[in-house]
DNA sequence: CGGAACATTGACGATAATCAAAGCGAGTGG
DNA sequence: CCACTCGCTTTGATTATCGTCAATGTTCCG
């Protein structure tokens, strides 16, 4: 089995055979680590970035009152290469949900990388538009979804994410090792009121949940509940039209 | 005055004369238009991003219950270079907030500027990660922060943003074309709710604003309410320990 | 002056949060 | 092997933040 970043990196962009030679050799030595441990923190410093190899993780942050929100959920080939610049103030972390595998990588090392072979850097910054997208749907989910939607979307992007990972879903279902307090963190809601509305996807017979395993019965339903895949573009004129704006 | 665009990314890359020179080019012939104006659509096509020279616009999305999120307010020298994927089902429309000045910069432009300069290519990824970590503090805000102090977290983060492009604020007060609707959008709240907690806000004497005026009475109190610059890192253990994870 | 877009206010309703307790299940130690 | 425990899930009762609906006011502009 192939290293997961590598083959991410590999739809990103057209990369040569050496490229991906350099990028198999950033990615040895990977270490394992299990469920809610620190990956990457403050003193991690920022000379390496994280890749996930195997299992999940997630980025989040933790507010004054205890709050967290998590970011981003991390799946085997994802990194957290576009954290935010080392002068930020907003540092976020990155735990692991389950037991993980990672590869540290070093900035200097995929630097030089992206200098050396410029598909690298274009599969970089197709990576950094891959993340922003996402982050943008949650957004969206988070701010004008209402909690069944908003859950539904996110198994939605869950099991669409997971398909481009060989050998992670088998007959629309998948290991899905979040607690329902996880999965409130993600989804901006608390625990109870996941719990409640898991119950509403189950008795409609669109899912099933049992021992961290994620059974999609009617992924066309599900999507629909959640509008997923369909971003509605406005009617309207195009670009620098002066017509006034759709209501 | 310089191109705000190419100023912000003086900051977040050493850049030479020449790719001052190179990025300056791309910039000419800009176009003006008015407000509600869509600067960037589907039809579009993919083979130009804008990037905004004044005024404001915003990315956005629109859901089938007529629903409306603004992902992303674009101020002065912020580009569209981080959209989706071309292939990407989710697409993004730019509206200008305000009457805007802007470029349309071809992806091939900026393409070989940076396979010619890795300073550019540099710059250009440091502002996709500015783009992510801005796109984190929103999920943050909207998930798990309440009306008031969301509310307050954006007009810091407006505050902060413009702080760093020249002429922009004037003793704590600066331009503010939202509409309440607009400001509704962006922080995923009905307009009423946020006219109210507008109110409140004045009536703190926190702030005023007024026929598009924002004006900041007190930064130090706005920054508590929002939790702003204050991202807490968990107490917990360094990288790889075992140790189990903070409750 | 008239109109349209935007802001404000009030009354009411609904979604989601909070508080609290009980149930379940997997791993542990006696 | 069974009781125990800890973490997680489920349920109920109550509260509150925020949304909806609708009307009135205000400002800006042609």
């Amino acid at each position: 089995m192939s290293n997961p970043f590598v083959q991410r990196l590999e739809t990103l962009s057209r990369l040569q055979d050496a490229d991906v030679q350099t990028l198999e050799e950033l990615c040895k030595s990977p270490r394992d680590i299990g469920a809610k441990q620190y990956v990457f923190r403050e003193s991690s410093g920022s000379a390496w970035f994280p890749v996930i190899i195997s299992g999940w993780a997630a980025r989040h942050q933790i507010l004054r009152n205890g709050g967290r929100q998590i970011t981003r959920l991390m799946l085997p080939g994802d990194a957290y290469y576009f954290d935010a610049p080392p002068d930020s103030a907003l540092r976020e972390e990155v735990v692991t949900l389950s037991a993980c595998r990672f590869v540290l990588i070093a900035h200097a090392g995929i630097e030089s990388a992206i200098k050396a072979s410029s598909p690298i850097g274009e599969a970089m910054r197709n990576y950094g538009r891959m993340e922003n997208s996402i982050l943008s749907s949650m957004v969206v989910s988070i701010g004008r979804r209402d909690a069944f939607e908003r859950m539904a979307y996110l198994i939605c992007e869950l099991h669409f994410r997971l398909g481009a990972i060989e050998g992670a879903i088998q007959d629309d279902a998948f290991d899905f090792p979040l607690t329902q307090d996880d999965f409130a963190d993600v989804l901006g809601l608390t625990p109870v009121h996941v719990n409640r509305k898991l119950q509403q996807l189950r008795q409609s017979g669109i899912i099933s949940l049992r021992s961290k395993r994620m059974q999609i019965h009617d992924l066309a339903q599900l999507r629909r509940i959640a509008g997923f895949g369909s971003a509605y573009l406005t009617q309207g004129r195009v670009l620098a039209d002066r017509s006034p704006a759709p209501a």
